[in-house]
DNA sequence: ACCTGAACACCGTTCAAGT
DNA sequence: ACCTGAACACCGTTCAAGT
């Protein structure tokens, strides 16, 4: 259910910050699609239109959200090794963007970037610099580690097994291969049926052993002879 | 400017495929945003509502639109080794994108998965077993290569330095510097004036560093004990 | 058989008017 | 100072009506 406004925050005057979580609410809830300057009013016990004395437009709401998702995203820490610095906030992250699916696609697309946006990115590539990565294999690091990250965020968000019961999953894996003809696509069915859709098949799980992977490739390539 | 149709295209007869080739023209010249069933009808010479008749509502339209883009993606090349088959695929992948950028946060997210996108999944899926990848290598593999393949695109396409010439960038690099207090962001102050803006950085390049890499990764993994 | 007009329930946004 | 009503230019979609 969407948030009913009581008669106290009614009378509790509108500001920024009040609209700005009201959005956040809204988004989380419903995804991007439920953001409506409409609905946003109604949440808040007031015309779509008062809003605009208090946001210029709903671009400008869409960027605050986004760094409001920024701000939860843990600093990389200080006095670990770049390694595990890097790891935590790859996880960290990653839960993030699992918190607000809705956001998935937004985070590197704002032209304007915001406050904690700046901070964070700023934080990696300093610990990245302070490890004695130079300029060219801390672009490389990052290029690589966001591409991964956000990829791993939205390819897995599509899935339709991720809530679902083991017993759901066995109905959704014969709904699938109903779906299209087996021996057409043979190795596809043999990969849904014997491995995607068995018990205890976490597709989250994959996301560690690529960050592995990929973390250790860098460490490779981060001392040997330049390429 | 957006298509316009001729009178012998008008009197054509509408048809799924006209359709659909005409919504393609759209999104690849205007991106999502530009496709509404009135203008597409307009393009089209027709009302909106005659669209109606030969699908049966938008999304099956950008379901359509996303199997189109499948279709073009190179499927991967037999007798040349896994890791040559799927480096060309990462490559075409990513060009396919660059060309339909509309299509990147879409391609694995459409819960009605069209016959190209199946064809491909399974060639690749494939390909890899073929080369004596088990199940779960072959899920590490592929979770791994389409999340940065996804991830790349995604990232590099929100980048205003792409498109622009090397006097447009020093001009970009003076604006975005002077738009954040360079004193609190040192790290990313220095990132971008010292390398991203330099002439000669192409942040495309990025992107083969980071394929050779994973597939380096994969190699290894694949040859190792399992873990 | 194929297309259109009018309508419905929505959007974001502007602006004069109300308290 | 803060909010609202009415309006504008859009959406996707339905359905009776036209040819």
């Amino acid at each position: 259910m969407t948030t009913q406004t009581t008669s106290a925050e009614r009378r509790t005057p509108l500001s920024r910050d009040r609209v700005m979580r009201a959005a956040l609410a809204l988004v989380d809830e419903g995804g991007m699609g439920a953001l409506t300057m409409r609905r946003l009013g109604r949440s808040l016990g007031v015309e779509a239109m008062a809003l605009y004395r208090h946001v210029t437009n709903k671009d400008e709401i869409v960027d605050g959200l986004v760094d409001l998702v920024f701000e939860e995203i843990g600093a990389p820490a200080d006095g670990v090794g770049w390694k595990s610095a890097m790891r935590q906030r790859a996880i960290s992250l990653r839960e993030v963007l699992t918190r607000h699916r809705w956001a998935v696609g937004l985070m590197e697309s704002r032209p304007n970037p915001g406050r904690a946006n700046l901070r964070h990115h700023d934080a990696v590539i300093g610990n990245l610099r302070a490890a004695g990565f130079d300029m060219a294999m801390a672009a490389h690091a990052y290029a690589l580690l966001d591409a991964y990250i956000y990829g791993f965020a939205m390819t897995h968000m599509a899935l339709p097994f991720d809530t679902a019961t083991p017993g759901e999953v066995a109905e959704m894996a014969e709904g699938m291969l109903r779906a299209f003809p087996v021996n057409e696509f043979p190795n596809l069915a043999a990969f849904i049926s014997e491995h995607a859709m068995h018990p205890g098949y976490d597709f989250g799980d994959e996301f560690e052993f690529g960050l592995d992977l990929i973390l250790d490739g860098l460490e490779r390539a981060s001392t040997e002879p330049s390429r």
